[in-house]
RNA sequence: GGGCGAGUGGCGGAACUGGCAUACGCACAGGACUUAAAAUCCUGGGCCCGCAAGGGAUUGAGGGUUCGAUUCCCUCCUCGCCCACCA
C-alpha cells in the first residue's frame, strides 16, 4: 500500500485548486448565493496563532459542503493592514511598516494556505494599499457632506504611551486597550463619526439577528438606553449667564423627594467660566477633581462620597422649594446634562452623600406587592377595601428574639399587624395591638422610619379584598408582664419569640419577609418602584402612570438617553489613512475634492512619537494649495482609527479591484448582505458596532438596500495552551500551526481543531490528543486503499440492512452537524462509522459505495485527502464535483430494537426484539428476563411505563 | 454591586423534546507481533465492595416535581466573561 504521505498529497492538491481556480466566486445574479466570511486578521509579527485556524476552519467546512449543495459560496479573505504594532516595530527597527507588513502578510498568507482553505484569492484585499484606503477616504466625504463627521473640542481619552487619542471603545477599565497603560483626560479638536445618530437603530436591530445572545446583550449595555426625562430647575438667589440647571432623571416619580441637586466637576467648570463668581473652596474643589485621574477619582469616590456646597439655591418645580445646589465627583460630565436631582431616600448614592453632609432625606415612593398565588392571591375581579394598617417590630433585648404569631388555622408566619381606626395614632394603635393579641403591656417605640409597604391580597378570613398600607415600628420589650389574652384572639393564633437568625426562614408574610432589609441593614432604602406617597396630587399613583402625570404637570422632556457617545476617529500616529481634509486660513476646513483621492500617506516620515501626528513633519505632504482659493493651505495630520478600514471591508469582497467607484452596487446585491460570519468575541463593541453603523449609513445615502451587514454570527472559543492557560509569548505555551502541520499534516491539524469541542467554547489545546485524529485518517486511508473484501458471497439481508442503516444515520448525523456548525459530534459519528468499517468485510460492489461515501462525508473536513484518495480510486470527476450524499430515512428504522428494561427506574436488564412490538408483548418479555424476574417476586407491579421500541419501566410496590 | 454563561471519569468532551449517563478521542492496564523498542492490532476497567458472578453510588452541593432528572423548579457554592457612581 502507498503510504500516507501528509506532506506531498497536501502540496499537490492545494496547487491543482488554486491553478483550476476551483473557489474563485462567480458574480451572477438571481444565483443561490451564500457569503460565508471570517474576520479579516491583522497581519502580526507572530504570524498565525492556533485560534485563528479554529474559525477558518469551521467555515471551510461549511463553504465546501455548501458547494457540494450547489451553491455559489463566496469566502473572500484579506489584511487588516494598518495599525500600531506596525508602527511601534518600524520605531524601534527602524523598519518601514510598509515593509514589515508586506512581510507579516507574506506569511500569514502562506500559512493559510497551508492549511488548505477554500478562499477565493482573487478577491484578496488589503486596508493600507492605496486602491483601498482611497475608498475609506472616500467614504469619510460622504459622511462629511451629510453632516455624520464633524470636527469639536472635546474631552477625550488620550494614551500617554501610544501617543494618540482613542475612542470610547478603545479605553478599558480607563486603559488603554492596546497597551494597559492609563489613559488622561484632554480636551482636543478632533474629528467624530457621529454614531449617536443611529443609537435607537443600532439598538432594535439587534433583535432581528442570528447571533449569540450574549454578544447582543453587550452591545445593549454599551449603547445603554435609558428612559428618563430631562427637567429644568430655575436659578433662586443669584444672576448670571446661567439661569437654570437641566438635569437628566429615570426617576421622574421621585422627584417630590428631590432635596438638592448635585452638578458634576466639569459643569461647575463650564460655570465658572460662564462668570459664576464661585468661592475659593468650590474653585479648588473643581480643579482637584478634573486634575485627579480618573481612574483614582472614581476608586476614591466609590469609598467615601466628597463634594461642596456651591450656594446656589434652585426650585423644585414639582414642590416649589428653593433647595441647594452641591458639586460632587460622584457625578459624571460624561453622561445626561452632566447634572443630577438627588433623591436620597430612593437612590443609594444620593443617600451616601445626604447621610455624610446632612442633608434632608424624604420618603416618596413605598414598595408594592400582590400575592399572586395561592388562596391568598389578589382577585382583581373583586371589590378593595383599602386599610392603613402597622407592622410591629416588638424586640427582647434580653436574647435579641422577636415577637411573632402563627396563624393556627394557615401556614402564616408573622410579626404583629393591625389595622389603624380612623383617627388613632399609629404608636397607640400598635401599642393596642401588640397588647390584644399577644397581652404584652409594656413596649417602648424605638424608632418609626417612617417606612410604609402596600400589600394587596385577598383577606382569607374577612374574605375581601384587601390594600394594605403597613407603616412599620420598632419597639423593644420593656419587662415581661401580660394580661390574658381574650380566647378569640387565642384561637386565631399562637404567640412565639423567634431568635433573630431564625427569623428569615420563620417569617412567611410579605411585610415580615420586607423587614429583613431594616433588620439587615439600618441604613436600608427602597430603590424600586411603587406607590406614590407625599407627592401632591401624586400620591397614590403607581410610580409608571405617575412618570408621565408629572412630567406634564412641570412641564419636563421625556427622552432616551444613551452612554454611547459619538466615535472619535481621529489618531496622532502615522501608519493609518489620512483624513482628507485641508485647512485654510480663508475658506477654513475644506474636504479634499473626490478627484484628489487617495491622499496619499508619504514613505519620508519620521515615526518617532511626540504627541503631534507624525505627518506634521513631512512637509511634501502638509503643503498644499486650498482646492478652493488656491491660497497656501496644510493638510490634516491625523490619521483614522484602523476600525474605520474593518468597517467597509465585507463590502469592497463583492467588488475588489474597482476604480471607477466604492464598489458596482449591483454586485452588492448579489452577495450581500453576510450570510454568516465568524470570528472572535473581542469585536462584540468596537468593529461589529461600527459597522452595522457604516452599513446603516450608506444604507441611508442609497450605496446599499439592507441595513444589517452580518445575519448570523457565531464566536469561535478561545484556544487556551497546554496548561489551561491563555496562550501567550510570556507564558511561553503559544502553538505555532506550523509545527503541527509538519508534523501532522493540515488534514490533522484542521480535525484536530474541530474535534477538541464546541466551535465556542474555551477550550485547552493538547498536543498528545491530535494522535486520536491522525489514526482516524489513516484508518480511513487504509480502508479505501486496501480494503477486506469478500469475494465469495453476497450480503445477508441482514447484513445489508446493517450497512445501509450505518450509511444514513453517519449522513444524517454529518449533515445536521455542518449544518448547525457541531463538527466535534460530525468527526465522532464518521469514526463510528470507519470503526464499524473495520469490523465489516463486504462484497466489492458494496465496498465500492460505502468508500465513496464515506470519502464525500471526509472531504469537507479533510480535503486533501479526500481528493487524493477518489483520484487513486479512479473514480470518475473531482470529489469536489459530487452533489453532497442524501440518505434514505426508512433506512434508519431498523428491524431488531434494543429496549432498556427498568424496575423502578433502575436499569435491569436488556431486550433484543423484533421492532414495533406492542405494550403486551414487551411486558410479557420484560418479566421473563432472568435478572428482572427475581425483583418481582411476591411484589405486585403497580404501574408500567412503555416507550415504544426503548424502554420499559416497571413499578412495584 | 449588576448582567450573561458554565460546572459530567485521570483529561478533552457526548447525551434528540424528561427515557439505557460517560458516545467519540486521549491517557492507562493486559495481551499479540518483535531479539528489543516504536508503530500497529486485540482486550479491559473506569468511583466503592467483591477472586468472580454481581451489587451499590455517581453528572458542583442540598432540596423539590416525576414511574423516571445531566435535562424542569427552588436554595447555595465555585469558576469564566462582560459592564460598573450611567442618575
Amino acid at each position: 500500500m502507498i503510504l500516507y504521505d501528509h506532506k506531498k498529497i497536501e502540496e499537490k492538491w492545494q496547487k491543482i485548486w488554486e491553478e483550476k481556480n476551483i473557489f474563485v466566486a462567480k458574480d451572477k445574479p438571481n444565483q443561490e448565493k451564500s457569503y460565508i466570511l471570517d474576520m479579516f486578521p491583522y497581519p502580526s509579527g507572530q504570524g498565525l496563532h492556533v485560534g485563528h485556524p479554529e474559525g477558518y476552519t469551521a467555515t471551510d467546512i461549511y463553504c465546501r459542503y455548501l458547494r457540494m449543495k450547489g451553491v455559489e459560496v463566496l469566502h473572500p479573505m484579506g489584511w487588516d493592514a494598518f495599525g500600531l504594532p506596525a508602527e511601534n516595530y518600524a520605531i524601534k527597527s527602524g523598519r518601514h511598516p510598509r515593509l514589515t507588513t508586506e512581510e507579516n502578510i507574506n506569511n500569514i498568507r502562506r500559512q493559510i494556505k497551508s492549511l488548505g482553505f477554500s478562499y477565493d484569492w482573487s478577491r484578496e484585499i488589503n486596508t493600507s494599499s492605496p486602491d483601498y484606503y482611497r475608498w475609506t477616504q472616500w467614504l469619510f466625504l460622504q459622511f462629511y457632506k451629510k453632516g455624520l463627521a464633524y470636527r469639536a473640542l472635546a474631552p477625550v481619552n488620550w494614551c500617554p504611551s501610544c501617543q494618540t487619542v482613542l475612542a470610547n471603545e478603545q479605553v478599558v477599565d480607563r486603559k488603554c486597550e492596546r497597551c494597559k497603560t492609563e489613559v488622561e483626560q484632554r480636551n482636543m479638536k478632533q474629528w467624530f463619526f457621529k454614531i449617536t445618530d443611529y443609537a435607537d437603530e443600532l439598538l432594535c436591530d439587534l433583535d432581528k439577528l442570528d447571533w449569540p445572545e450574549s454578544l447582543k446583550e453587550m452591545q445593549r449595555n454599551w449603547i445603554g438606553a435609558s428612559q428618563g426625562a430631562v427637567i429644568k430647575f430655575p436659578i433662586s438667589n443669584i444672576k448670571f449667564k446661567i439661569q437654570e440647571i437641566e438635569i437628566f432623571t429615570t426617576r421622574l416619580d421621585t422627584i417630590y423627594g428631590a432635596t438638592f441637586i448635585v452638578i458634576s466637576p466639569e459643569l461647575a467648570k463650564k460655570w465658572i467660566e460662564a462668570g459664576w463668581q464661585a468661592n475659593e473652596g468650590i474653585i479648588i474643589y473643581v480643579h482637584e477633581s478634573l486634575k485627579g485621574r480618573e481612574l483614582e477619582r472614581v476608586e476614591r469616590a466609590v469609598k467615601e462620597k466628597t463634594g461642596v456646597e456651591t450656594g446656589i439655591k434652585v426650585i423644585n418645580p414639582a414642590t416649589g422649594e428653593e433647595i441647594p445646589v452641591w458639586v460632587a465627583d460622584y457625578v459624571l460630565g460624561s453622561y445626561g446634562t452632566g447634572a443630577i436631582m438627588a433623591v436620597p431616600a430612593h437612590d443609594e448614592r444620593d443617600f451616601a452623600f445626604a447621610k455624610k453632609f446632612n442633608l434632608p432625606i424624604r420618603r416618596v415612593v413605598e414598595p408594592k406587592f400582590v400575592a399572586t398565588e395561592g388562596e391568598e392571591a389578589f382577585r382583581p375581579q373583586e371589590e378593595t377595601v383599602k386599610r392603613n394598617a402597622v407592622c410591629c417590630v416588638v424586640r427582647n433585648p434580653k436574647d435579641d428574639s422577636y415577637l411573632c404569631v402563627s396563624w393556627k388555622h394557615f401556614i402564616m408566619h408573622g410579626f404583629i399587624t393591625g389595622g389603624v381606626e380612623e383617627g388613632e395614632d399609629i404608636v397607640a394603635a400598635a401599642k393596642r395591638e401588640i397588647h390584644e393579641e399577644t397581652g404584652y403591656k409594656n413596649v417602648r417605640l424605638v424608632s418609626n422610619p417612617e417606612f410604609a409597604l402596600h400589600s394587596f391580597f385577598y383577606h382569607r378570613v374577612k374574605k375581601q379584598n384587601r390594600h394594605a398600607r403597613f407603616q412599620y415600628l420598632f419597639f423593644e420589650l420593656e419587662n415581661e408582664e401580660k394580661d390574658p389574652i381574650n380566647i378569640q384572639e387565642e384561637s386565631l393564633h399562637e404567640v412565639l419569640w423567634i431568635k433573630r437568625n431564625n427569623l428569615k426562614n420563620f417569617l412567611s408574610v410579605i411585610e415580615g419577609k420586607f423587614t429583613e432589609n431594616f433588620l439587615a441593614n439600618s441604613d436600608y432604602i427602597y430603590t424600586g418602584e411603587g406607590i406614590l406617597w407625599n407627592s401632591d396630587e401624586f400620591s397614590g399613583m403607581e410610580s409608571a402612570a405617575a412618570i408621565p402625570a408629572i412630567a406634564k404637570k412641570i412641564k419636563a422632556q421625556l427622552t432616551t438617553q444613551y452612554k454611547l457617545h459619538d466615535w472619535l476617529i481621529s489618531r496622532q500616529r502615522y501608519w493609518g489613512a489620512p483624513i482628507p481634509i485641508i485647512y485654510c486660513n480663508q475658506c477654513g476646513e475644506v474636504p479634499v475634492p473626490e478627484k484628489d483621492l487617495p491622499v496619499l500617506l508619504p514613505d519620508d516620515v519620521d515615526f518617532k512619537p511626540t504627541g503631534e501626528s507624525p505627518l506634521v513633519r513631512s512637509v511634501s505632504f502638509q503643503n498644499v494649495s486650498c482646492p478652493q482659493c488656491a491660497a497656501a493651505a496644510r493638510r490634516e495630520s491625523d490619521t483614522m482609527d484602523t476600525f474605520v478600514d474593518s468597517s467597509w471591508y465585507f463590502l469592497r469582497y463583492c467588488d475588489p479591484h474597482n476604480t471607477e467607484e466604492i464598489f458596482d452596487k449591483k454586485k452588492i446585491d448579489i452577495w450581500c448582505p453576510v450570510d454568516f460570519y465568524v470570528g472572535g468575541a473581542e469585536h462584540a463593541v468596537m468593529h461589529l458596532l461600527y459597522a452595522r453603523f457604516f452599513t446603516k449609513v450608506l444604507r441611508d445615502l442609497g450605496y446599499v438596500n439592507f441595513s444589517e451587514p452580518f445575519l448570523k454570527l457565531r464566536n469561535q472559543g478561545l484556544i487556551l495552551g497546554e496548561d489551561g492557560q491563555k496562550m501567550s509569548k510570556s507564558r511561553g505555551n503559544v502553538i505555532n500551526p506550523d509545527e503541527i502541520v509538519e508534523k501532522y499534516g493540515a488534514d490533522t491539524f484542521r480535525l484536530y481543531e474541530m474535534f477538541m469541542g464546541p466551535l465556542e467554547d474555551a477550550k485547552p489545546w493538547n498536543t498528545t490528543s491530535i494522535i486520536g485524529v491522525r489514526r482516524f485518517l489513516e484508518k480511513v486511508w487504509q480502508l479505501a486503499l486496501t480494503p477486506k473484501i469478500n469475494h465469495l458471497v453476497d450480503l445477508s439481508a441482514d447484513k445489508e440492512q446493517e450497512l445501509s442503516y450505518w450509511m444514513s444515520k453517519t449522513t444524517k448525523k454529518v449533515t445536521d452537524d455542518i449544518v448547525t456548525f457541531r463538527f466535534n459530534t460530525a468527526i465522532a459519528a464518521l469514526m463510528e462509522f470507519v470503526n464499524y468499517l473495520f469490523k465489516v468485510t463486504l462484497p466489492a460492489i458494496n465496498q465500492q459505495k460505502v468508500t465513496d461515501l464515506l470519502l464525500q462525508l471526509v472531504y469537507p473536513f479533510a480535503p486533501h485527502l479526500a481528493c487524493e484518495l477518489w483520484e487513486q480510486l479512479e473514480r470518475p470527476g473531482q470529489i469536489w464535483q459530487q452533489p453532497w450524499p442524501e440518505y434514505n430515512p426508512q433506512a434508519l428504522q431498523l428491524n431488531k430494537v434494543n429496549i432498556a428494561v427498568q424496575v423502578n427506574g433502575k436499569l435491569r436488564g436488556q431486550l433484543l426484539l423484533t421492532a414495533g412490538l406492542n405494550e403486551v408483548e414487551v411486558i410479557d418479555w420484560a418479566k421473563k428476563l432472568e435478572p428482572v424476574s427475581k425483583y418481582l417476586i411476591g411484589k405486585n407491579i403497580k404501574r408500567i411505563i412503555y416507550v415504544p421500541d426503548k424502554l420499559i419501566n416497571l413499578v412495584i410496590e
